[in-house]
DNA sequence: ACTCAAATTTGAAACGTTTTTCTCGAACTC
DNA sequence: GAGTTCGAGAAAAACGTTTCAAATTTGAGT
């Protein structure tokens, strides 16, 4: 097998197993010539470390977890590149998880990242209740909060002003003339849901504001809105999704029934996923920068792990930029 | 810190590290009392265990790794989405990477990869070489491929038909009475491009094919390959795209440029997307299972790490779907 | 009660690194 | 040139599990 360790190479470079180590982790500290004989057998013997015994030993791996809401979610993916991308660089493994909003998964999931000692955890969390991730903390896991403001000064977290997010898309269904909105959601209880009804029902400034929640953020939960939408009778002018999933399976539900988008009901989605563009109807949409969330994110984690003494923990929050297509025109 | 370890759980179950590690490892092997003893100890402390440790004197880790082309290819999301519920389901961590086409990416990836000493490795290899492939396995680790029929027969393998697909596609588009076919794609040193061109030419029997070489598989690249077809004249009547990613951004640049489709062009893409079906004009595509692939897959490596003894390996061969919609009615 | 085998538990030696302490010279200081 | 500092490398002790042979307990059969 793989008997090729540490050890071997010291022998092959008559060194002790001491200086290859160091050779590995601070080659400053080693003359060059002894370093470049070191590296010469590395090549040879085709050595690769064994990152279980270095962590062991070190305390910490090189490694981090990611968990997230919806793998399957265009938006997750794309914070997912770019947790990828920054970590791949610096050398670090990303250890996947999908709690598909199950808490119960969520929490075995976490509980496999625990085990397998990674350095930090960035998590979209599925709920507010913050006590697996303190737990999380000390045990000495980092933890940055992705699409989730912080609960605590002392954690850094990457968001997007979902409040303002709802607020400019309603305001601009109003601007259009609408004047029966409709909110169509996921669950109420993952707050990104719940903010942008909040910034919808302030654009509304008490005017109101009809709200269908659904269990998934699927296109085929919002087919399955539209058809309830429909059935009801009393569509509404304008209906504003919480993300574009949600929006997309709306659009064919409604076009589907014959209803004319945006003539009989203006329609706006969230996340301004690539597909937005490309639907039917164009879909206007709330623009999140996604792939940024994950690189900056990812960059704040490793920032606390490797300058534990210097990091200053950030709650960034960007803002969402609207963008209008045919959709709402 | 986390310093609760076997060791103390042993203490305060008043047995010895070794019963521990039984009841955690063998749990037939311990009475049923010393064993309730001890996982109330466990829970009691709140005991996690060291998996580098366990790694480490073990031999093997809880670890799968999965090593993608492009995380941001909904094909890829569902591929992984598959992996994750199965790896999940049976205790183990997905270790992501994406070669995002780039050799040496994916070479850096499968070091880390090594590293990290995984059980196994998922691959969807971005060219058709084994050596790095026969390296991995040479060091102990099992190598899965994922949408590639394997080189060699002790290796598994899940893919689905490229050839039969990409024939069965050229053949629609003919009985829809087209005469003059361009087939758009990426980078034809891509197996399922290659593949999936050499369908599209059996269907053909000898009439020609243009080909429309592109450097990503993306809806800009799509959109460039429409804006190249159009600029250069004599459109042809009918696109036969290498994914679904390629065939919107395509779509998108034939609408925008006021061509018709079907109308002017027919349209067909391939893996059927959750979003093919919500395009301004409906896509038709070619369905894979790609889901299952990754379940499969994942199932089969594991089968092979668990079971070594009794493990028959097998190349899995998967037909692909016709979908038909708008842009070929 | 006594034996013997089976069932259970123990204790110590690994696993492959990193880290800390030490040694040995060579290069400085005055 | 004696004393001091400094840098490079060596040696050995961890890190927290698993494993395996050995020791102990249990229980069935007499």
């Amino acid at each position: 097998m793989s008997a090729v360790g540490i050890k071997e190479v010291a022998e092959h470079a008559g060194v002790s197993p001491g200086t290859v180590s160091n050779v590995l982790n601070r080659p400053e500290k080693v003359s060059a010539s002894t370093r470049s004989r070191v590296e010469a057998a590395i090549r040879e013997l085709g050595f690769v470390r064994h990152g279980s015994a270095s962590t062991l030993r070190a305390g910490h791996s090189k490694t981090v977890g990611l968990s997230v809401i919806d793998i399957g979610n265009p938006f997750f993916t794309d914070v997912t590149a770019g947790v990828e991308d920054v970590a791949s660089d610096r050398g670090y493994a990303v250890l996947l998880s999908n709690s598909a909003g199950s808490r119960s998964k969520e929490e075995r999931n976490l509980l496999v990242l625990a085990e397998q000692r990674v350095r930090g955890v960035l998590i979209t969390p599925s709920d507010e209740d913050p006590t697996r991730l303190d737990r999380l903390r000390d045990r000495g896991i980092s933890v940055v909060l992705v699409d989730h403001p912080a609960h605590r000064p002392d954690q850094c977290s990457v968001a997007v002003n979902d409040i303002g997010g709802g607020e400019t898309a309603v305001a601009h269904l109003l601007s259009g003339g609408a004047t029966d909105i409709a909110y169509v959601t996921g669950p109420l209880t993952i707050r990104q849901c719940l903010d942008r009804r909040l910034g919808a029902e302030r654009a509304l400034g008490g005017r109101p504001l009809r709200v269908v929640e659904m269990a998934a953020m699927t296109p085929r939960a919002g087919q399955q809105a539209a058809e309830k939408l429909i059935s009801e009778g009393g569509l509404p002018d304008a209906v504003f999704c919480a993300n574009d999933l949600l929006a997309l399976g709306m659009l064919r539900g409604l076009l589907h029934a014959g209803v004319r988008v945006p003539g009989d009901v203006a329609l706006i989605g969230y996340d301004d996923i690539d597909f937005a563009a490309a639907s039917a109807v164009s879909l206007s949409s709330v623009r999140q920068p996604t792939y940024q969330l994950g690189r900056v994110a990812t960059e704040l984690l490793l920032d606390e792990c490797d300058n534990p003494a210097t990091h200053a923990h950030q709650q960034i929050m960007f803002q969402p930029e609207l963008i209008v297509r045919e959709s709402t025109r």
